[in-house]
DNA sequence: TGCAAAAATGCATCTCTTGCAGAAATGCCT
DNA sequence: AGGCATTTCTGCAAGAGATGCATTTTTGCA
């Protein structure tokens, strides 16, 4: 056992890990802007970043992996802080929190805009993103389940998380306007930092209209019901 | 140029064509049931088939799409309903029409059950099929769209239509349910077929009740402009 | 300094995917 | 019926990614 804290400070093997992982991003996403994400191989990349193919792939077990590393780590925080949020705390506040802590980071960092870039150009790569998308609907449904106290593949949970994950499709596809509109590939930040958090305030609106649409149908429902109609 | 019709009937090759796709189809989800979906290769189910592994490659730009080809089929039609809808014909009311028409099949159609048994097994396969549903919501988020005069990537459309496509999550987990409770592997109809139609028709009543939601929230947000607060 | 764990590497193999050219079949016209 | 053009199927081969395994190198710690 180690002796006090384990989650402080990873060891400085840990810390090189991160670095050559991070590396590796940096080297492939590059090569995936100048060349295209198919026209790249592994062994490319590999050499780029000064390290075995095999060292490649162990570290991403896709290639697709390596444009959304970030993507991961991001989601990875949502589900930390969907689990870790306070007794009584909505859902919906803790999906505010997040996103107000993820979004200023958005516009700025290179990575986002270069994984955007390389993203809307590749139809496959477009269709691997939704993964990702799928487990946070995943995790947003669990989370209002419990708040709901039903089941996480009700309908309602589901609908309540898949319109809060549209949120990403409209984040996306203003950044690709503001992309093309800018016609060079230059696409640094047009907007979305406070958007993100006022776009999430709507879709929370949405939703909660929807739940309170469907809880009053069922009241009715069963009124009805007790009424013998 | 033909002379009559041209769509009435396909010529006896197209025919075949279309036998011999079904076939390999056919061939291949069973592979899948028995096996395993990445323990069977293309050889084999082209061997099964009675075609070459370069034939079965041909039909199915990817062996995922062997699992996936009613899916497919289900959502072209989606699309053909959506184009063709009348003057004033809402997307909901298309949406209803279509569903109604599919559902039917859902619960009966061997190959759904199976893709479902192989799907539900295999992450892999699960990310895939999100392929079709990104499709669907497409097609539905275009129609909303349409319907609100807005753009498709409007927040409003796309958590329309997320919300609506929510309803296949919602069907499949069902089914899975049914399956898992069956215990055998057999899982054949065990609800589902006016589920469908009930399931839109609450999906329908949460999206209506956010899309006013937000429209009332914007209305309210352009009185207050206008009063100068 | 030396040892044990972890990481990186090299190698081999399997499978999918795709391009290309030739063979086979199908449809149609004379 | 025969012949021709088109479409399909087939066989071959190269290219690339994913993965298991054994080996070497690096790192952390006693």
């Amino acid at each position: 056992m180690t002796p006090d804290t384990e989650v402080p400070e990873a060891g400085l093997r840990e810390r090189k890990k991160q670095q050559t992982r991070e590396l590796i991003v940096r080297v492939a996403l590059d090569l995936f802007v100048k060349q295209g994400f198919a026209a790249t191989t592994i062994p490319e990349i590999a050499d780029a970043a000064d390290v075995s193919p095999r060292t490649v792939s162990s570290y991403f077990p896709a290639k697709e992996d390596l444009v959304f590393d970030l993507t991961a780590a991001t989601f990875d925080r949502l589900e930390a802080r969907l689990h870790e949020r306070r007794d009584g705390e909505t859902t919906a506040e803790a999906l505010r929190d997040w996103i107000a802590s993820e979004a200023p980071g958005w516009d700025d960092d290179q990575q986002m805009n270069v994984r955007k870039r390389v993203v809307h150009e590749s139809e496959h790569l477009q269709a691997y993103s939704k993964r990702f998308i799928a487990r946070g609907e995943e995790l947003v449904a669990h989370s209002i389940a419990s708040d709901l106290g039903g089941h996480p593949d009700d309908l309602e949970a589901r609908m309540a998380s898949a319109a809060t994950l549209a949120l990403f499709s409209v984040l996306n596809a203003h950044k690709d306007d503001a992309a093309a509109a800018d016609g060079s590939g230059n696409c640094q930040g047009t907007h979305s930092r406070e958007d993100a958090v006022e776009l999430l305030d709507r879709a929370l609106l949405f939703v909660s209209a929807g739940i309170r649409a469907l809880q009053i149908a069922r009241a009715e429902e069963a009124s009805a019901h007790t009424l013998g109609t």
